[in-house]
DNA sequence: CAGCCACTTGATTGATCGATCAAATATGGT
DNA sequence: ACCATATTTGATCGATCAATCAAGTGGCTG
């Protein structure tokens, strides 16, 4: 086999067990049959568990663009829809996995942070870099959102959404929750559209109405 | 010792080590040693670890409006800002283990929902049992909100903003992102007010005017 | 006082945990 | 071809895991 195909096939098998069944719970043992590596091999490229996860942190912070960003951007031009898209990604992962496993990174947030500093480093750049492509379409739909607007911490809400929303849907075993959870986001979004178009003089509805003014814009 | 007392010291201890250290990571030995307690008198209780587990997640059941809901009662009387003050208490309990721990019923949630289902469930009357406060107080101040908005939803959403808050809050080790989504929180909610002042014909501004429309308000 | 049952003691189980290491093999450079 | 280094093999380690159980203690009831 090729060799440094080895690291990466530990790396690919651990990230998702991570992701299915938690750090803690997941095994060495398991990861070596899965990734069909002796545990020496896995030793010889991670020092430890702690250093593999680590690893497996570096690997997902590379592979958020090229495997879910870039099917957003793919799928949908404008800026303000992609936010949404992005959501309905994450709903469609839901879906496909029966309201399991949720988010990799939100998972390990709160397993591991408090524990594991250097991992903890990394999910945070996860999620920064996560938020980062979320400011940078706000950022491209500026002249269509209030002035005032904090456009970084708006970013930083709808990580907020999602990963709350997917939080109770796992707890509750439904999709409702995070569904609600969106279309209140939506709403909220819907009346800064609003909000912006009566900043700039266009006229209210040029966007987006909000679900409960769409009665006064009329 | 008293028989009945030991039961609830098991718990407590279970229930502040999970919160601490998480499911998976809490070891049977830890709970006994801080418990002062041999494995034989947890089995008698206990018939599993599992088993313990839907033991503190049935007493949390119980102890969520005497130890949460009833210091935010006493403190604030304005149901609407009964909400953003247990948003504040979260904020109180991030501050003094510095942005560690989070949320118990979160962490948990993310942890053992896909493998527990009892847990899972109890998990979800946990969240439902929040809410149904939330809900409550919304109702409350129903005619100060917009007549066709969807107070459980909103309820739902109160609480998918704290867990995905407290999540970046841990990740970063930085309350910043917790602030920042409750402020997002608050402007939304605002708006809410404000529509609603449109929809009744009072004055805008009678509860409260989200920052990006106070220039338009005046 | 007798007897029952709830509760406690604490040693011990087999399984699994993460991790080690010497030996064997493969790879790449010269 | 040869050496040095990189990688793999797989048995094995002590520690810790959740869980068991026979023996004991203490209190309550009849």
């Amino acid at each position: 086999m090729a060799p440094a195909e080895t690291r990466r096939r530990i790396l690919e098998v651990a990230f998702r067990l991570f992701h299915e069944q938690g750090y803690h719970a997941t095994g060495i043992a398991t990861i070596l049959r899965e990734a069909n590596v002796n545990s020496g091999s896995l030793y010889h490229f991670f020092s430890s568990k702690e250093d593999l996860l680590v690893g497996v942190l570096e690997y997902a912070l590379e592979e958020l663009d090229p495997q879910v960003m870039a099917r957003v951007r793919e799928r949908t031009a404008d800026p303000i829809e992609r936010i949404f898209a992005l959501l309905d990604q994450y709903r469609s992962m839901m879906v496909f996995f029966g309201c399991r496993m949720g988010c990799p990174m939100g998972n390990l947030a709160l397993e591991v942070a408090d524990d594991l500093p250097e991992a903890r480093r990394l999910i945070h750049q996860n999620f920064v870099n996560w938020t980062r492509h979320i400011k940078g379409w706000l950022d491209e739909a500026a002249d269509r959102l209030p002035a005032r607007l904090d456009r970084e911490q708006l970013a930083n809400f709808v990580l907020t959404v999602m990963e709350g929303g997917i939080m109770q849907s796992r707890a509750s075993g439904d999709l409702a929750p995070y569904d609600d959870s969106v279309a209140q986001f939506r709403n909220y979004f819907d009346s800064l559209l609003t909000l912006a178009d009566i900043e700039s003089g266009r006229p209210i509805g040029t966007n987006r109405v909000p679900v409960f003014a769409s009665e006064d814009a009329k």
